[in-house]
DNA sequence: TATGAATGAGAGTTCATTCAT
DNA sequence: GATGAATGAACTCTCATTCAT
């Protein structure tokens, strides 16, 4: 009787974090298919399978499933760059590409990610979340950076890289009369020279 | 009598310049305290002291207001970069900085370009609006450079310092957790860093 | 228990189905008071006690409310008129007085049929409501006119009854200068004439 | 002088003649190629070259200026009906087909006549000039069927057959499913049907 | 826990009409 | 007589969010 409570309990618990789950999943999906500011609660909950109001169970509102959503996928983003630094050749270049091909081919974290560091009405513990993931990200910059630069240097280049990454995107990844194609080797092209100044400048 | 009926007419069409010009202003003005996604027309009309419909004699529609908004603020941010090319000592630092300055210190101006850069179903015209600020912007910025690099990478290095600036901006404006004085501070020091850099890189 | 979480559904649902019946019957109430094409949303919603919202969670727009309308009451249309079919003496004369009688009396349903009549951009599913009414009503007629006329020629005699009937009420309900009674008596008199001279081209 | 001003007068006059020409032109013209209710004031002006506040001058308001509209528009299909009446043979099936082939033809016209006849809110002078109109079509059918029935008759037969070919288009016109092709065929083959009926009944 | 019916404010836009010029 | 700038109410429809069940 009790074992049979606990694993109903156990069963319901599982239904919970599933739910929670399909939520997440259904925003995530959804910001790849639609601007960001047009993907409502209501298409996520249908996505999910799940009552509107159940996400309000989970999330304080809106703001709050984004962000958790943005969190979720650039830890993803995360691994992914992780794995890449334990190469050793070039490894600026091969980071930065990637930093840059993942945010391309990505684009529900890339809307997340511009969306939130243009909001400026940050309400304390959402914004620590974008912050966290800015610091993470800057810190695998830092690292790369680390043969090329001297300690003192080593922050503000880190910010600095990191932040002219961002810039090479949201400047030219929607300028608009270019295919798809020629934007990305365009894109990529700038990379390569922001790479190689750097490389000019401080040279290993 | 006839002086009267010219100053009749006059009378009219600037009232009516008048309004065109509240309208603007106002939009102008709400970009700068709200996020650009979230000034409705209504919200125009009122603080322009104009009835809703009357913005639509003047602008098509939204986009094309906001368009119009847009360019003439890029104007005077075009104009206040072009007085600047006159200086002949450390251009390219002086430039850098009077456009992340008038970018910090004009938040509407900010959020439009923004707004523009990350907009994707750009229809026609209204895009082709944001391609010629971004020319002109770029050009600026190459005149800038010309004395730094070869002609031959002249482009590259443009478009990366642009973008560069942008990504700083962006990346960092709204970032939580400190004033807008520390903010600006450090805005400012990576910008130094960026053209301390490319001196470095590619010395006169 | 069980009676009472069944009982709780069931006023839900009651209380649902209610809304969606009030949606309905006030838009029906309304055709009856006001040109068909002045009927408005907000106007529906304030006289079904409801948020102009709640109408587009039973109906995809207006056009579907508007067509929902219309079916049920030409259901109650066809129903009257089914009723009829059993009678067998002078069965064309008491159909044909059955049909405009009960649109002479129902302005809503009247108002309805001539709009979707006079529509003439259908979207598909909306015309195929329409022309499922007009098919049934035919039949009626079709089988009405069985005794007067050989099989070649049902098919072209009933679609032209019942054509002729709706002229006779188009061209002369709200044809001005008489009153509502004499109105009524004259079109009387034209469907008398209508079916007195089918009788006499095609006597039984 | 006196004839200068006279002249100036006239010239004036005639321009204001045209003005008001020009309105009405544009009116009927627009109403061929939109539904009669998406017509516009500003469109009208538009296209009339003319002020919107202009067409106020010469008309009370829309309802007036669509019913002169409708006046000029069937004044032409009576001069077109009137033509044929001179024919002898089978005069009956001539004009009703003239008559549903202009309306077939003629959209504008059709969609104020169906307009006018659905208007329940008669405003006096307004539906007055409804009436003559379809006073003046009566006349001509009652004249085409003087040879088939007697005197006593031929009243009521006449506004049956005028009624009985409005149903015809308006039952059948925007009938979905069809191509305006076959639909005009069917028509026509309805109004076949109909005079052939009524020779049958009262032959000659 | 989960539902989903219901809210009601608010979005962009259009319109006939007026009236100062 | 003629203009056209301006009004402001009205339109359909969407949305995040709430709460009785």
């Amino acid at each position: 009787m009790e074992e049979k409570e606990i694993q109903t309990f156990s069963k319901r618990e599982q239904k919970k974090q599933l739910n929670r789950q399909n939520i997440i999943n259904a925003a995530i999906q959804l910001f790849s298919s639609k601007p960001f500011s047009e993907v409502s609660m209501r298409a996520i909950a249908k996505d999910a399978n799940v009552s509107p109001g159940l996400i309000y169970q989970y999330f304080d509102d809106q703001q709050h499933l984004f962000m958790t959503a943005f969190k979720i996928e650039s830890t993803n983003l995360l691994n992914a760059l992780r794995q890449t630094i334990e190469i050793q050749d070039d490894q600026l270049a091969v980071i930065a590409r990637k930093y840059i091909d993942y945010m391309f081919r990505h684009d529900n974290l890339y809307q997340m990610m511009t969306y939130f560091m243009l909001e400026n009405d940050h309400h304390g513990s959402v914004s620590a979340g974008l912050r966290n993931i800015t610091d993470d990200l800057f810190a695998i910059f830092r690292e790369a950076l680390s043969k090329h630069l001297p300690e003192k240097q080593l922050k503000s280049a880190a910010q600095l890289f990191f932040a002219s990454l961002n810039g090479i995107l949201i400047t030219y990844k929607n300028l608009p009369g270019r295919s798809q194609e020629a934007t990305w080797q365009h894109i990529e092209h700038l990379v390569e020279v922001l790479v190689a100044t750097i490389k000019r400048a401080y040279p290993e």
